[in-house]
DNA sequence: CCTCCTCGTTCCGCCAAGAGGAACATCTGT
DNA sequence: ACAGATGTTCCTCTTGGCGGAACGAGGAGG
């Protein structure tokens, strides 16, 4: 696997242990903790013991488990508070609910997976609503595979070898197939989703693309299948690829002109341009 | 210092540079965040580059430093939503509100400080608001004091060998005047505190207590001083106690009885009573 | 435009922090 | 009461990673 240089593995096991608790269940054990990281359960006890020392998880008693811990509660708060992408979306959000009366979000790229950072709910009476915070799977959703279309190779190929279970009974969960609509999403510029991961929901969702033009998140419009028509459907894609174009710009600290996308190249005098650092995501 | 049993100096390492940015400002750069750690430039960048590969952190190229990451955020609101705290203490909120009609709200301790977990606001037009998640010092507002009073005498020593800086004019800073408060809120099982964190704002805290009667949390009430008077924090002081009181048994697994307080002590056959562990807690 | 200062990043050899296996203590379900 | 599993602790050996210093890139100021 691609290591990232520089990085200690002592520290990669504590950020892999605190990103269990993402996912799973709400507390965990340490045998099952060591099981699932493949290390020791000594390890794993002196990790969860220098962390619940420092708040980040707490110690369960009654079920004899760990959990996270109310400074994770902290870190978190303040890391969707100060989120650029998320700042920076909002009024496009507003403007796209307002315009379209139905929920808009954006949603963040994490490693192995992705999440929605806000959302501003539709204005009808039956709307949708979005669990903010939690990661999902990058293979199922209009969003989750706009934000996979526009990753590098390296990180499809990655994406496509995990399990890709079935969320719901629409998820497309052959790689082959996924591979070909990633190519479509990625020539049209948007991806769109009709009950892959919520059932009776569909969305549209285009990317919100930082340097070397790969997806640092996305924004998308969603809503029960009912009112988002395949027609309907269509008729938000440009709304949707707009906003989501505006935000990547405002990202970018460009001056969110009406011009068109600008062109993945060296942007001044510096021979080599900034963005073949290494594929590290900048604002988020 | 009391060091935790067990816990490894890298795992604490990592879990400081993260509680770093709950407080500092939104981006800190290696040499600072080595400097306020005490460690060195190296350390801080390896565990850095740890932390981003797994999107806890962000590099933001912009400034050359480093934030937050999407995963943080994902973190934290899996804790906050997972938090049996806050969950078992918002009905009691509402009741707050409904009865009291400001403001009422749970926070939790973190090591070191607190945090709001979540807030019912009044039913004023002119209402208080907090900000949930941010970490707060413990010896300004009645929420820090509450919990302050009710944590161990380490803890209560180490809190007041701190810098203590005035957040409000009407902050207390000297620590003796501070014990003395402290003492009289411990016979009192109740705080109030006008303006000492928020200018122009008055609130009334009691304590939710896990084992041996420490402190976990609290439950306040909170409202701009020209409706919260002195007369008017009385009255509303023996419902915010309860509200705790009913939120600590509820938090403890008793099925919330009417009874007095149980008061500290071996509660089984077992000769060693499971309180007297070490401070950790339990449920957050 | 050049210089200096500072910051982030990288390199390398020495060494103590921590990995790991196994024993111990506890609790649960049958 | 027993058996299995889980969290916790112990102890020794070794390898991961600490730290000091060198490097390279910016940025501020002259």
């Amino acid at each position: 696997m691609p290591e990232a240089t520089g990085g200690t593995s002592s520290s990669e096991r504590v950020a892999d242990i605190l990103l269990l608790f993402s996912d799973g269940p709400r507390t965990i054990g340490v045998t099952r903790a060591a099981r699932e990281l493949g290390l020791s359960k000594a390890v794993v006890h002196r990790i969860l013991q220098s962390l619940t020392g420092r708040g980040l998880v707490a110690y369960d008693a009654a079920s004899r488990e760990y959990g996270l811990g109310p400074a994770a509660a902290s870190l978190g708060s303040r890391a969707l508070r100060d989120s650029d992408l998320r700042a920076v979306a909002l009024p496009h959000l507003v403007d796209l609910r307002d315009r379209l009366h139905e929920t808009a979000t954006v949603s963040a790229k994490v490693p192995g997976g992705r999440l929605f950072l806000d959302q501003v709910v539709g204005a009808h009476e039956i709307t949708m609503s979005v669990e903010v915070g939690r990661r999902l799977p990058l293979h199922a959703g209009a969003v989750g595979k706009c934000i996979l279309a526009f990753s590098t190779p390296d990180e499809i190929d990655l994406a496509l070898s995990r399990d890709l279970r079935a969320v719901t009974q629409a998820t497309v969960v052959d790689p082959d197939r996924l591979r070909a609509e990633l190519a479509r999403i990625r020539a049209d510029g948007h991806a769109a989703s009709v009950g892959e991961r919520e059932a009776g929901a569909a969305s549209v969702a285009a990317p919100v693309l930082g340097r070397a033009d790969v997806a640092v998140g996305a924004v998308s419009v969603c809503g029960p299948r009912f009112r988002l028509t395949d027609e309907r459907i269509a008729a938000v894609v440009p709304d949707v690829v707009a906003a989501a174009t505006l935000v990547t710009d405002a990202l970018a600290g460009r001056a969110t002109p009406g011009g068109p996308r600008r062109p993945a190249g060296p942007d001044s005098a510096t021979g080599r341009s900034p963005l073949d650092r290494d594929g590290q995501s900048l604002t988020f």
